[in-house]
RNA sequence: GGGCAAGUGGCGGAAUUGGUAUACGCGCUAGUCUUAGGAACUAGUUCUUCACGGAUUGAGGGUUCGAGUCCCUCCUUGCCCACCA
């Protein structure tokens, strides 16, 4: 007799159901339903070249299980997936191999598309999206001109037409004087989609802009090539309009905490005052410093003024604040503004003005009041340069304030995006510049504006895009960058659900049916970038009437990554990447998704183990040999009481666990019943309960078992089994007895015993601990423990 | 420098509101079937001790009848932000 019949042949049964599902449009999802809703979404990868290693499907699998078991609940389902395909390595790739970056995108696609199907995913495919379709891009090009055409009304607290901001500044009668370029610049420092200048890190060596991480000492971290600030024209989004928003919306988001507070701190509110000092000894006229500060009642302390290079009583010192520029030390250092004095509202004493390389012009106003006796940076600067130390004598800030005048205002660490790339390979933002620099958006009905074809993809070494090169594009004033990558990612959520409408970014049906996404799952990393973005874009997609929540997930959940057998992060150059392929191909899908879920907290990081996969083979082998033996038993065959009460705390567990994305302990729950039914016996009712129960994990191997049990419909749309408590209770219980905390001995007690009747029994059986003492207090916790207290 | 997590066997980890710490799995040990083999089966496996017993959740202290869980001090590791006034 060969083995084959013992063991699951997971190479035969995988590829079948696979097949059958997806000619069974199992997984669809409805357009119209009276079930309730349910959308569950994976953040779209970007399809790499390298496909991917184990670590990546941990997130899709969990939302995959999480979906199957609402799906078996009986919602709908709304669980898609696409490729976010627009960015740098597809252009490199494209680079490299002088073939256009859609070529890479399509050969990747069709890579993840093999390896998703072969972990079994239940997406529905016929909603997938690919941001680099005109069809999606065009969509992407609307909103930003939306973007463009709005402004912040900070009364009304919500965005606005910008046509309603033109009403209001023409009843002034100076708009008029303007000419149409002065009125477009006023415009420009409203619209949330805006045009300016920031400085940047240019490196000459390389011709490209660099992040600060990508610098090292100066140099760049490719190549050690030297860094120099340039200011460069960039588009920007007005994030920061929506800053209290954004903060106060966390509050109700069923996220992680520590995503919360990474929003939270990035966002950085502060709340504090703004304190005007008068100037003398300048050769402007009623010069004056307004400074910001949190500590409003330490004002007396102030001895200095430190502005920042930016300032515009620095500006006479710019020639000798250059150096700074590139100064990579850290080292405080202070020019005095000499002849020039700051008047201490209090005091009336004149004070230095120093211009520092440690004051941000970017943060609050640019300058700050220094307290040398408060703050140990400020008695650094202040010994340095042999400034007076005045003892802080603390006063209440209110107080302070009414004195002085000073207002009470609140400063943000985050700064507005730069939404603005010199690359080829993006969404070209849809706008012509024209002869008088002003500036005309394309119509909706020009969208989408095509990304031409160009013959290098090289950057162009001026740190201009490749779109700069192209004389026919420039002709038509087009511009010449192209977005960002988290353009397309900021709204596509919205997409999937109407993902072929022509005439909208969605139809209103379709957002009023499904409203916003209900468990969201991705990486961390994504904390201050994606996740800030795509709340940013709904909520002014909410204000312009698109959305219909605020919020756009309303949980989310984030997986940790899979480490390395060593425990390094996987890479090539580690050579420590594990291919799924090959985990599928020797261990089946079942076992390798309940692997995944079971190496540990989904949350948390962990490294594969190539040795640990096989317990998970092991249970789907054990399975298939059990539902052979239920097959063959005699239908009258019942579940011992002990079983019984067991399968329903694990359907009670399972669910509360899957529910709550507690993974690794649903499969150690499978494993413990398992291990129970082995040992006794189960009924084939009740064994089909544990097969509904594990097919969320376990997908082809309780297909094939279901089948061979005569159902004739998939399992995977099968009744999710319920809890019933009355099976759970079991006749009696073993609880352990403490003396003095110290566990000294056991006692099997039933639910209806009398409280005292358990302690005399109890004493009876600890009584050679207790010989010679006696009995202060005891203590009964039903159903756990029994504490007895001597001296 | 600031913020946030987390420290439990050889390994990954489990432990509802404080209530029998080490579930489940890997590995390991012994045995079974086998010509042989294991990705099979059975039993065992926190440490220490021949045993009775004793000890144990990073270290130390506290609250409590009872602490992995709560409080304080310290140590270590990881992540995020970082000249933020």
């Amino acid at each position: 007799m060969s083995t084959e019949n013992h063991f699951y042949n997971h190479k035969k049964q995988d590829p079948k159901w696979q097949k059958q599902w997806l000619k069974d449009e199992t997984y669809k999802t409805a357009q119209k339903s009276t079930k309730k809703k349910m959308y569950v979404l994976d953040m779209f990868p970007y399809p790499s070249g390298a496909g991917l290693h184990v670590g990546h499907p941990r997130g899709y699998i969990a939302s995959d299980v999480f979906a199957r078991m609402k799906r078996m609940q009986g919602y709908n389902v709304l669980h898609p997936m696409g490729y976010d395909a627009f960015g740098l390595p597809a252009e490199q790739y494209a680079v490299k191999h002088k073939v256009h970056p859609r070529k890479a995108v399509e050969v990747n696609v069709k890579t993840f598309e093999r390896q998703l199907g072969s972990i079994g995913l239940s997406f529905d495919w016929s909603r997938k999206i690919n941001t680099t379709d005109p069809e999606y891009y065009k969509w992407t090009q609307w909103i930003f001109l939306k973007l463009y055409d709005s402004w912040y009304d900070t009364k009304k607290n919500k965005a606005r037409p910008i046509k309603e901001l033109i009403e209001i500044l023409s009843k002034k009668k100076e708009w008029k004087t303007y000419t149409k370029k002065e009125k477009e610049d006023i415009l420009m420092g409203y619209r949330l989609a805006y045009q300016g200048y920031s400085e940047v890190n240019w490196c000459p060596g390389l011709g490209t802009v660099l992040a600060n991480d990508e610098i090292v000492d100066g140099k760049s971290e490719r190549g050690g090539f030297p860094v120099e600030k340039k200011i460069m024209r960039q588009w920007f989004m007005r994030i920061t309009a929506y800053a209290d928003r954004l903060l106060s919306g966390l509050d109700g988001l069923d996220w992680p905490e520590a995503i919360k507070t990474i929003q939270r701190n990035w966002i950085g509110k502060s709340e504090g005052h703004e304190v005007t000092f008068k100037v003398v000894g300048s050769i402007v006229e009623d010069a004056s410093i307004v400074v910001y500060t949190t500590r409003l009642d330490t004002l007396n302390g102030v001895t200095f003024m430190a502005v920042s290079k930016n300032h515009p009583l620095a500006g006479a010192y710019f020639d000798q604040t250059k150096e700074w520029l590139d100064d990579h030390t850290g080292e405080k250092k202070g020019i005095l503004i000499a002849g020039v004095h700051a008047i201490h509202p209090d005091s009336k004493k004149q004070i230095p003005i120093y211009v520092t390389n440690y004051v941000l012009s970017t943060y609050g106003t640019g300058a700050v009041m220094g307290v040398p006796d408060m703050d140990e940076r400020d008695y650094a600067f202040a010994e340095k340069y042999k400034i007076e130390v005045t003892k802080v004598n603390f006063e209440n800030a209110d107080i302070v304030a009414k004195r002085i005048k000073a207002n009470a205002t609140s400063t943000y660490k985050m700064r507005d995006a730069v939404f603005a790339r010199q690359r080829y390979w993006g969404e070209p933002i849809p706008l012509r510049h024209n002869a008088d620099g002003t500036i005309t958006p394309l119509k909706a009905s020009e969208l989408p504006l095509m990304l031409p074809n160009v013959k290098s993809y090289e950057p162009t070494g001026t740190g201009e895009s490749p779109l700069a090169a192209i004389k026919s594009w420039v002709k038509e004033g087009y511009e010449t960058n192209t977005m960002p990558g988290w353009s397309s990612s900021s709204w596509y959520f919205l997409r999937y659900m109407d993902p072929t409408n022509t005439k909208a970014v969605t139809s209103p049906a379709a957002v009023k049916m499904w409203k916003q996404v209900d468990v969201y799952v991705g990486g961390a990393e994504h904390a201050t970038g994606h996740l800030l973005y795509a709340r940013f874009w709904n909520k002014f997609l909410y204000d312009i009437g698109i959305a219909v929540t605020e919020e756009p997930f309303k949980k989310f959940r984030n997986q940790g990554m899979i480490l390395g057998p060593d425990n390094r992060k996987m890479s090539k150059s580690w050579g420590n990447v594990i291919n799924p392929d090959e985990c599928i191909d020797t261990y089946g899908t079942d076992a390798f998704r309940m692997y995944e879920m079971f190496i540990g907290p989904f949350d948390s990081s962990m490294p594969w183990s190539t040795e640990s996969i096989i317990g998970s083979r092991r249970f789907v082998d054990r399975v298939w040999r059990l539902h052979e033996k239920i097959l063959a038993q005699s239908k009258t065959v019942k579940s011992t009481v002990k079983v019984q009460s067991l399968l329903h705390k694990t359907i009670k567990k399972v669910t509360d666990d899957i529910e709550n994305f507690n993974f690794n302990t649903v499969v150690s729950a499978y494993m413990i019943l398992l291990n129970g039914i082995e040992e006794e016996s189960i009924s084939q009712s009740d064994f089909e309960a544990f097969i509904v129960l594990i097919a969320p994990f376990a997908i082809s191997i309780s297909e094939e078992i279901w089948k061979n049990f005569g159902h004739t419909t998939s399992v995977h749309l099968a009744a999710w089994p319920t809890y019933n408590a009355k099976k759970v209770v079991e006749e009696s219980v073993t609880i352990g007895i403490q003396v003095n905390g110290k566990l000294r001995g056991e006692i099997s007690v039933t639910s209806e015993e009398e409280e005292k009747d358990v302690i005399e029994k109890a004493l009876a059986i600890i009584a050679q601990h207790i010989e010679g003492k006696s009995v202060k207090k005891t203590i009964y916790v039903k159903g756990k423990i029994i504490s007895v207290v001597i001296a």
